[in-house]
RNA sequence: GGGCGAUUAGCUCAGUGGUAGAGCGCAUCGUUCACAUCGAUGAUGUCGCAGGUUCAAAUCCUGCAUCGCCCA
């Protein structure tokens, strides 16, 4: 065998991964040796994905995990899958429709744009999973689930064995809804124009753009007049003047077309005299202006603007809350597409209605939702378009705020200009439509949050599940205690529709039966149909898995009509459009035919899906089988361990805690690992347009996964942040070379010719027990790191340890041993040492470590792939001989020590030295003679005789023992003595901080005895060694 | 404005009360003998500022400053 100088990942990755998975190792279950299971989730990347960095780390992570526990023989799952992305997916393939110049998805249709999705869906769907091969990752793929897999017209490509994820969804909404934890209700949601659906408030991204204030006076209804005063902060008049207006300030004049109210601080002084009074909206025709109240609220700020605020309950939040508060009526001003609404009746009739609910008239939801107050002239307009004309009608009016100009031109006087500031603004823009969003108040499917939110807040609060780091769980507690509904509707075609369908309300309250024979005639029947306006009103709606499950519940909704319409039969249409035309177009037949038995009763399945996040919410049950008894449900759930974003807590980790407590009484993990973003080297967020972005796959190409993960590992202390830096990649690959060279070196010198060594040797030189005891210190450390996700702590221990123990020294040491007595224990001894450096890796470097394990078992005989080998259990307690231990750190001082004088005087790399001994204790003797060829060896020395240090030699201190290095003639006097008193200096400073502390009498009484102890150990030592160095400066000082 | 967090070597970051650390970078030296993706050696710190608790503070507490993130 003969090695290469570097391990070739490209190479060799994909060949080791076909490897494992031809064995089946990462089956779950595979190499299971205890009863323990071990289960992850995999948080399903979306099916349109492509791996990124964040990907990458969250996967490294959660494969050391389940590598670890693997090796050390629990029942291991990774489960893997993906989900299915409502918007992206459909966005995707609406793209790749007018890419290939087919039919859009309006003019295909629903059913036949669904067939495009799932043929999309199978031919790139799995990206990202062939991705995270490449990054190693250990999941069961067989198992790979998807979170539309079972769903209409599914031909399961991808995911073949996923469980049937639509029944679950499905059967969760049905149960919940009829728990009452569903709900249908018109609430603000944030509206994505440009999809022309509700989205979740993760899909929205708060942007800081350059934005304006309008100041704009709303003028006081009767043209009343009040003083406005303003004061300083000592309560001193700094303005006083008689206004007929109330001044407000707005970033968003366009919808104050919508405005119901004017809301001030209740302890706002300025606006006291005019609250209860009604002041004028200055927009939209003169005659027809409506007024709304000036009221209070606890909302507005009074050193924000001016104030006050308008209150525009339909398309804001806060004003929202405000307006709900009061009472205030919510006005819808756009459409679906984000433009002026060009709907319903004439402004003129609109507006005049308006003013009568302000002014108290009673109103119906429903009702205020139908009334158009966009003037006629602004209909039809886009947001941004209405908003120009807003503002130039308003100042064209003189209602603007008017200030003098800051700028005027030279020499002339200021104008008065509109007050307009230019100031940062957050704004809401869809994270994949790049469109703003907009509050816009739907009809849309809730779940009621609070009902289900207890079981959660008590599983984290009473340990039963730990999220990590702990300010995670204060960031949980903060937001399931203020949960708002949840909106799980989207306006969609891709994803769960759905199980809801509606009927028309053919109740009439004032319809008369003229006969009062129970039996509709013609005459009544056209009377029901045009006079009671039935299809004004509400509809009615039922919840079930499919049709035949709300059949029942619509023909007892219609039992009570009046003969022969309670005998309809219940027929399933497209929409509400076509049931009213179907129903017409059935009563018009009957009235021909009379013939009862031809009646049909339509109803019409919600056209909406549920949010993916509804389904991803059942992940960690769903994936399993639930709601069928499985045995993985049986033996997997709940899981254990749950690697996330930190930017997901809420929107996923929450809700599936939430989610799986209302389903199965169980919390679905028992730790929430969190981390944060991956972010570049400068702690910039990656993105195309700053072009900052490193690309996973690339850096794999370059410098192999193991070095990727490793990255990861190195970085992913608990809640810090992850600067990902091309530099430090570079270093770990490096590090790989590192120990693939260290085995090539053991291969040169025979250590693998022999069978393999499984047990930790015995050996009898101070060097092999020393450094089979630094293995165990290192086993301990890298369990002990992972058991509490410190996987940088693992990471680096492992480094220091291969690096900078086993090559540094081990391998040095090791050189002179080949030859002599000691060989066959020093091949033994560095064959198992080099084996436990491969196990140990092996859930961060996977690849590398497999192969060197193959490599080094050139008789093929190791009992399992490195995947699957037994994961040490060896203690230092047992493992670590004292003795060696000391002397190995004192021989290394000692080397340290020469190497450090050598350089800093300057004497040439292969000039070999003599050495003194000129003081030694019975341990440095011993030491000293049995590790002399390997001091030797590498401090470059080719003799020690024992004489007093000679003039002109540097003095090198050890503990219990005195060297010198004569070097008359070639060492600079000043610059050693310089050198040394620098060493003294910190050495005193030292010794005089432990004597202090010593000397404390405090010190002794409360400090904790192994320190008293410690420090009194240190401060001798530390004496003995300044000692010599003062005898040194002496002796050169005689010198000079 | 509210909440959470950070501030340690030139850079990126570890460090949960007991002698300030790592990697990278930098400087000097070194290629027969595992590795130049390497080795040896070295320089670099008022641990953001000010108080407090403690025998002892980078570490705990309070305030301030600066910078992030989330929410409004």
């Amino acid at each position: 065998m003969t090695m290469d100088k570097t391990f070739d990942a490209a190479q060799a990755e994909p060949r080791i991964y076909a490897k494992w998975e031809e064995a089946g190792a990462f089956k779950a279950g595979a190499n299971a040796s205890r009863s323990e299971t071990f289960c992850v989730m995999i948080p399903p990347p979306n099916v349109t994905g492509a791996l990124h960095v964040g990907h990458a780390f969250n996967n490294t992570v959660q494969d050391m995990l389940v590598r670890w526990h693997r090796m050390r023989g629990f029942d291991t799952l990774w489960q893997p899958g993906q989900d299915h992305a409502g918007i992206a997916t459909q966005l995707m393939v609406e793209k790749e429709l007018a890419k290939t110049g087919q039919p859009k998805r309006i003019e295909l249709g629903r059913e036949k744009f669904l067939e495009k999705v799932w043929d999309w869906k199978g031919q790139y769907g799995s990206t990202i999973i062939t991705q995270l091969k490449r990054l190693g990752a250990s999941a069961d793929w067989s198992r790979n689930a998807f979170t539309m897999a079972g769903a209409p017209g599914d031909p399961r490509t991808g995911h073949e064995n996923s469980a049937n994820f639509h029944d679950a969804v499905i059967k969760v909404f049905v149960d919940m809804y009829e728990k009452g934890l569903i709900y249908r209700g018109k609430r603000l949601v944030n509206w994505d124009p440009h999809f022309e659906t509700a989205i979740s408030d993760l899909e929205v991204e708060n942007i800081e753009v350059a934005g304006h204030m309008w100041h704009f006076k709303y003028p006081l209804a009767g043209g009343e007049t009040y003083t406005y005063i303003e004061r300083d902060e000592d309560g001193n008049i700094t303005l006083e003047e008689e206004r007929d207006y109330i001044s407000i300030a707005t970033t968003r004049p366009e919808t104050m077309l919508g405005d119901g109210a004017v809301a001030v601080h209740p302890s706002d002084e300025r606006y006291a005299p005019i609250v209860g009074k009604l002041c004028e909206i200055p927009v939209g025709p003169k005659e027809l202006r409506r007024l709304i109240p000036i009221i209070t609220d606890q909302y507005p700020d009074k050193n924000f603007g001016s104030g006050a605020v308008k209150i525009t309950g339909a398309h804001d939040f806060n004003d929202y809350q405000v307006a709900k508060r009061n009472e205030i009526p919510l006005y819808r001003l756009m459409d679906t597409k984000g433009a002026m609404r060009d709907d319903g009746a004439s402004y003129a009739t609109c507006a005049a209605r308006a003013m009568e609910i302000s002014k108290g008239a009673g109103f119906y939801e429903a009702e205020i939702d139908s009334l158009n107050l966009v003037p006629d002239e602004l209909r039809g307009l886009d947001r941004f378009e209405a908003r120009e004309a807003v503002i130039a009608q308003i100042t064209r009016d003189g209602l603007a705020v008017m200030i003098p100009d800051p700028n005027p031109e030279e020499g002339t006087d200021p104008q008065m200009i509109p007050y307009v500031e230019n100031k940062p603004i957050m704004q809401p823009f869809g994270d994949r439509s790049k469109v703003v969003i907009e509050p816009m108040l739907t009809d849309q499917w809730f779940v009621d949050a609070e009902k289900i939110v207890g079981p959660a807040l008590d599983a984290v609060r009473n340990g039963e599940t730990k999220i990590m780091p702990e300010a995670g769980e204060k960031t949980y507690f903060h937001w399931l205690e203020n949960i708002e509904p949840w909106c799980i509707s989207r306006q969609l075609w891709w994803g769960h529709q759905i199980p809801v369908w509606y009927g028309l309300d053919l109740e009439a309250p004032d319809f008369r039966d003229d006969e009062g024979d129970g039996a509709i005639d013609l005459v009544e029947m056209g009377r029901l149909l045009v006079e009671t306006r039935m299809v004004h009103r509400d509809d009615r709606y039922h919840c079930a898995p499919d049709i035949d499950g709300v059949t029942g519940y619509f023909k007892a909704g219609i039992a009570n009509l009046p003969t022969p319409l309670n005998a309809a039969r219940i027929v399933e249409v497209e929409d509400r459009h076509a049931a009213i035309e179907a129903l017409a177009s059935t009563l018009a037949q009957y009235a021909m035919t009379e013939d009862p038995t031809q009646l049909i009763y339509p109803i019409w399945r919600d056209a909406d899906v549920l949010d993916t996040w509804f389904s991803s919410g059942l992940w960690p049950i769903g994936t399993l089988g639930w709601p069928e008894d499985t045995a993985e449900m049986a033996k997997y759930f709940p899981g254990d361990v749950l690697v996330t974003g930190f930017d997901i807590l809420f929107f996923w980790v929450a809700r599936m805690m939430m989610m799986q407590l209302a389903v199965t009484d169980q919390v679905p993990f028992h730790t929430v690992y969190l981390h944060q973003l991956v972010r570049d080297e400068k702690g910039k967020k990656m993105s195309k347009t700053t072009g900052n972005v490193i690309d996973p796959l690339e850096i794999i190409d370059t410098y192999g996964a193991d070095a990727l993960r490793f990255t990861n590992a190195a970085m992913a202390a608990m809640g810090g942040v992850l600067k990902l830096s091309e530099d430090r990649i570079k270093g770990y690959r490096n590090f790989g070379t590192k120990i693939w060279n260290a085995t090539r070196f053991a291969e040169m010198n025979g250590v693998f010719e022999g069978p393999v060594v499984t047990a930790p040797p015995q050996p009898e030189h101070t060097v092999n027990r020393w450094i089979i005891g630094e293995t165990a210190k290192i086993r301990e450390l890298v369990d002990e790191a992972f058991e509490s996700y410190r996987f940088n702590d693992a990471a680096l221990g492992l480094y220091g340890f291969v690096w900078g123990k086993v090559c540094d020294w081990y391998v040095e040491f090791a050189k002179p041993l080949f030859d002599g007595e000691h060989a066959e224990e020093t091949r033994a001894t560095m064959r198992w040492v080099l084996d436990q450096c491969y196990i140990l890796l092996h859930p961060i470097m996977p690849f590398i470590t497999e192969e060197l394990w193959d490599l080094t078992a050139p008789q093929g005989d190791r009992a399992k792939l490195l995947v699957h080998t037994d994961w040490p259990s060896y203690r230092a307690s047992d493992l670590v001989d004292e003795a060696a231990d000391r002397e190995m750190n004192w021989v290394i001082d000692l080397i340290e020590a020469i190497r450090s004088s050598r350089t800093q005087m300057g004497v040439p790399v292969g000039l070999k030295l003599p050495m003194v001994l000129a003081e030694a204790d019975d341990a440095a003797r011993t030491a000293m003679a049995r590790n002399e060829a390997l001091i030797f060896k590498l401090a470059r020395i080719e003799s020690l005789t024992e004489a007093p240090i000679p003039k002109g030699a540097i003095s090198l201190p050890a503990q219990g023992a005195l060297f010198g290095l004569p070097l008359e003639g070639v060492i600079d006097i000043g610059k050693e003595k310089a050198r040394l008193e620098k060493a003294l200096g910190k050495m005193e400073k030292e010794i005089g901080g432990m004597k202090g502390r010593l000397n404390n009498p405090k010190f002794i009484a409360n400090a904790d005895p192994e320190v008293v102890v410690e420090t009194r150990e240190n401060l001798a030592r530390a004496e003995e060694e300044a000692e010599k160095v003062r005898a040194a400066v002496t002796r050169l000082a005689a010198l000079g």
